[in-house]
DNA sequence: AATGAATGAGCCTTCATTCAT
DNA sequence: AATGAATGAAGGCTCATTCAT
């Protein structure tokens, strides 16, 4: 009788090396060696894993946008208010997790590689409408049929401050990113003197 | 510091041939054949006169700051008035030149790559640092010390339409992404008229 | 020798998978997974029967041999004169079940990795002597000392039927094959009323 | 001004090294490094001129296909009567060049090929409906509507030596083997006494 | 008995780079 | 100046085989 299957747990790990690898490399342009190698394994078994690389790259691109979506989801379980709603939408994008240098170099990497492949580019593109669907219908009832040019500018803002992160060396500066998006906010509903609404 | 008897022209096809080459494979992962063949040439003479790929590729992307540069300085001098200069900047960034797909898509890839090579993120400072420091300078008559934070913002807007560009499929829409851009700009100027929502 | 625990229809399930995916592969390159695939376990457990794939290879081989020796001394039992088990040994090496596709491709694939393996030549010589025998046997009271080679020539033409059912690619046309040896059977034997042209 | 190409040179070259690596090798399951050491180059370049393994091997049947036909069109130049014509060609087939063990071992492992690979079954069959072609243009004048069965017992016989060829170890018998195929034409035309046409 | 897990070895292929001409 | 020739290094992938359960 076959040991149980410790297929999740290898998949996983699997994942994660990749992410580190590409996180550290900045760029899809790993090697499967590298990452069976973070892994502990053999290159043969992430083949055995995943089947091949593209399939290992776009499981893990597939886990980045699953840890998001998990993150939002309990973010916007944990607000009442469309207000609230927004600014947490917006919180999850900066988060410690989300924000940490791998997973933002991940991300680009991802986004360039979407220019090249389909699959990508179809993952890539569910996360753009999730996101700004989630915007849009907490914009609602706040701004009406604006709501989604306003979803699209706050999307824009996101990516933008991701991919300048690029750009940076030390420590993320996610305090300023997100004061500017509320800022943003808060202009566009006509708050006054107070962008504080986490 | 090329040899006088390396012709100019060869270099600047070599870059264009790249770049095009960037362009459609959307990533730096082009071999120096298929630039080169673009150009007409032997991948030997790529070498030739650049050294190595490395080179060729921050010689297209200096190709790339030079043109947005060239095209920005244009656009200044037609302006007479800060308002005037800070809606040229942002026009500029989204002109017919600078967004076609090739030339956005090398920017993401170029982006992309300054996370792993310190010349290429050298460069890509440049441009940022430029860039903030126009819209500043345009800004500073108009909103005083706040004029960092904004150019921020437009900046992160303006890359953050560039990077969202890598998901569609069709024409590029620039119409919506400077209307979006400008939408900010009225807001933060305090213009009467503007689009907020009745 | 097979453990007792050692089921025999798991064996013959598995030579008989390796001869179906050699048949259709038309070469010994099958891969140990697609056997075991076939017969409906696991890549380990064939080895667990065999030993390694050589072994399998070799197994497969003999079941080969040993078919068509069943059905050589099945029809060699039901004639009765040296002319009728001439016929016999001929007519076997075209029946249904030695002749079809896959058994024939089979045959070669042998016949080329004898080149390389000598198990495999030796097995191969064993079926050569063997029907070199059958035939001279039989050939002896009608052709006397003639008989080794007119059973060469009688070979070598069976196989090179064999042989050039590679190039074909519908049914099997066994009827020509054995009209063409038949009658040059019929010639040495200076038979009359034979096909000799007018 | 580049040197003038050595290109032909080199995939001779190369050809004859797969030739003997085959040869050796009794298979097609030659690696492109053993070829490429053979022909005392990299197995890089090997692909620079062939552009793939299959590519290179195609070239050594297709090279293996004309040295056949120029010896067997230079034979049959010498030939004035229809039945010089069919020994010469018989002749051909088991001249020293053609069943040295190397070419033979070829022979038969691209048959085995040919069932998996289009493209040289297509190949082969060039090769047979030409020595069909041969053998019956020879025959016409001798047996008439006849030919073309004959000639198909004679391309069996020939086939048929090669493949029994697997199984031997030391130097050809040749002799006999024309002998045996002499002895056939012999009887087929009606002629006695005598086998010598050549 | 039987299996999934795991691996080492090897192969084809690509590509930047060098060199002789 | 320009090129074809040539290669070393590296990567993805396959597969027979072993092993713990």
């Amino acid at each position: 009788m076959p040991r149980p299957t410790m297929l999740p747990q290898r998949r996983k790990a699997l994942i994660e090396a990749a992410l580190n690898a590409i996180g550290e490399q900045g760029s899809l342009d790993v090697t499967m060696s590298d990452i069976a190698g973070r892994a502990g394994v053999s290159p043969a078994l992430a083949h055995h894993y995943f089947g091949g690389k593209d399939d290992l790259l776009e499981a893990t691109m597939r886990h980045l946008l699953q840890a998001l979506r998990q993150e939002t989801v309990a973010a916007l379980a944990r607000s009442s208010t469309p207000r609230e709603r927004l600014s947490a939408i917006v919180a999850v994008n900066f988060s410690a997790l989300q924000f940490r240098p791998a997973t933002v170099a991940a991300w680009l990497a991802f986004y360039v590689e979407a220019q090249r492949s389909t699959p990508m580019r179809r993952l890539l593109r569910v996360y753009a409408r999730r996101l700004h669907s989630n915007l849009a219908f907490a914009l609602r009832p706040l701004v009406g049929h604006e709501a989604g040019v306003i979803a699209e500018a706050i999307a824009a803002l996101i990516d933008g401050f991701y991919i300048r992160r690029a750009l940076k060396d030390g420590e993320a500066d996610t305090a300023s990113a997100v004061a500017i998006i509320e800022d943003y906010i808060a202009l566009k509903l006509g708050e006054v003197g107070d962008t504080r609404h986490a």
